[in-house]
DNA sequence: AGGATGGGTGGGAGCGCTCCCACAGCGATG
DNA sequence: CATCGCTGTGGGAGCGCTCCCACCCATCCT
């Protein structure tokens, strides 16, 4: 077998090629390429046709190898509570991302956490900073790795934060003030007997929503009764047995408040299954708004957060934090909204 | 100011630093780090002490430039009709994906593909092949990144085929058998106008449910009436739309077969409006099976595919490929099975 | 006219790794 | 006892790029 026969993939131009066919200096491919202007209007037409001729991409890992940038981001998703099929609030973060990065020139590293071990691989991953910034989604209050991304001085921005006195870069939404909004909206419609299914605490999200929850009964003068609380994980099964256990404390509650619409569905089968109506005997609103929202029977009435939003958001602080890594962090609330349908 | 002042990130050890410390040549840790058989048990083990102690981690820009492998693999996602957040096939392909690629050592690289721009920005990646492989879902018939793909001879694995003839690996599900069971199922409960939403018949996955949906009329002697074939596009509004024309067109039919859940979903909402009842007065049956089936108004009767287990043997298989490029491709076919719920 | 300025340019050095070749050491063989 | 493998091993070469310095040649000032 000769040598000449195993037909060679036709190897790719390198930047010396485009030089020697352009007549100029690897340096000043490399400035038309990297877009220095520094450069003259004739060397760079040479240049620009030599590559064109020559259909010269530039070699990625070799221009990381000097530069140490990678030209990659990495979204990380823990997919320890809840699966990404049911929670269209991460696909909405995925959406924004995607969308507000295709501008830049970064690429997008999906990376979904399941454990521990998968946990560590980040971790080494990160380590070796084999990625320019960093999006994190769905904390919580003991999570490792913001702990990780600070130690490494690694560009990073959180969806969501730890806490009230998070030092990263976040963005988040005003969960307070519209789970506010929603006791808010049931007290005006007359109920009087308000619950709700609240999220795993350790996040702040998740707290801040029955935070907002109580403030606004307590603006109402409505006397806190902690019989009225259940504590679910965001999922549509937690949601099914916080609502089981509200009716089995409180069976004349007469409304509730789940911390997410995936929670609210959860309710909605409690309810039914207790022959109560919607919204008739009890009220349900949800968080999030999401496309679960519009398919419950019946539709939903839900807290809108901008999700998406909140992704191309998360996008532009990390890209400023790229840009110029003095340390200083943003943050960032965005507003919710009461999305009123036929559950409330 | 100095220039001990701005303090250095502690510059990562080298591979030569590791080779220092454990007093051995760089071909040696190499050896180490890549697994090779050919190293001593001492020599191993003052590598392993070394590369310990320094906390080295290899540069992966540097191997790239070398062995012009990258270590990561794209998803590509057409976004073109369906939002990610609304199609919960995308995210259980990605799970599959994601949790598949775990084991390996390779990176997900997320690419969502809006518009004409961004595919040629994905060919420009490709061209310059920053992938080991692709993984390309949701592909129209007359979708040109197959194409590059052959052309570039870069590991593809799509999900789902452009025809029976598809060149490409591939992983599919059985949808002609999949429409075929569920109206079966509608005839064998005695209904006998069964009409169907499809799905863009560019597909051939909805092209293939169609087919099924005939075949299963052709075998119980119905005869074919065109006036029961409403075209969608996979989508709520498509459902909807579909459904509307089929009762102007069609007001005695009693049951309809949508090829997605998001369609049928939309379906129900246009039975609801036209007063009709489900499953009394129409039976409807969905497809995928996905989270949208079990909230819907009834409870969606689907058709199952598994989709994160597509997605987990497509990983399969682009793994396959990559490791041997030798041109030999794998097509799969994977079983649906009906799913009894309420509306049908 | 001569010197100073500065935009534009070429190319050496080197990023950290793998590949591969040469060679050392050792037991088995004729 | 010379010869032949083997297995391990060290280290040169080189992947394709950016960085940076030295240098060139107009242009400008004095």
């Amino acid at each position: 077998m000769s040598r000449a026969a195993e037909q060679e993939p036709a190897a790719r131009p390198t930047l010396e090629a485009v030089a020697a066919r352009a007549g100029v200096g690897r340096g000043t491919v490399s400035r038309v390429v990297n877009g220095s202007p520094k450069v003259s209007a004739k060397a760079r037409a040479a240049v620009e046709q030599a590559i064109a001729e020559l259909g010269y991409v530039p070699n990625q890992a070799a221009r990381s190898l000097v530069t140490s940038r990678t030209d990659a981001v990495a979204l990380v998703i823990p997919e320890s509570v809840a699966k990404l099929s049911s929670e269209p609030y991460f696909s909405d973060i995925i959406t924004g991302v995607s969308a507000e990065l295709a501008d830049s020139d970064l690429q997008l590293l999906l990376v979904l956490v399941r454990d521990e071990r998968e946990r560590e691989r980040l971790a080494r991953y990160l380590t070796a900073r084999r990625v320019d910034g960093v999006l994190l989604v769905s904390v919580h209050e003991d999570d490792p790795l913001p702990e990780l991304l600070e130690r490494l001085e690694l560009p990073a921005v959180l969806g969501g934060r730890r806490s009230a006195q998070e030092p990263l870069s976040y963005v988040h939404a005003d969960n307070a003030g519209g789970a506010r909004a929603a006791v808010r909206h049931l007290l005006a419609r007359g109920r009087t007997a308000v619950g709700t299914v609240t999220g795993p605490l350790d996040m702040e999200g998740a707290a801040a929503r029955l935070a907002g929850y109580r403030q606004a009964l307590a603006e109402a003068g409505v006397p806190a009764d902690e019989g009225l609380v259940a504590h679910g994980d965001f999922t549509e099964r937690g949601g099914r047995d916080g609502m089981r256990e509200l009716l089995a404390r409180r069976p004349g509650l007469d409304a509730v408040f789940c911390a997410s619409d995936l929670m609210a569905a959860g309710a909605l089968r409690a309810l039914r299954e207790a022959g109560r109506r919607v919204p008739q005997d009890v009220a349900v609103i949800g968080f999030d708004d999401s496309v679960v929202a519009r398919h419950t029977d019946p539709p939903l009435t839900s807290v809108r957060q901008p999700t998406e939003e909140m992704g191309r958001l998360m996008v532009q602080l990390l890209l400023e934090e790229i840009a110029r890594p003095g340390r200083f962090r943003r943050q960032t609330v965005l507003p919710t909204e009461l999305v009123v349908r036929e559950s409330a």
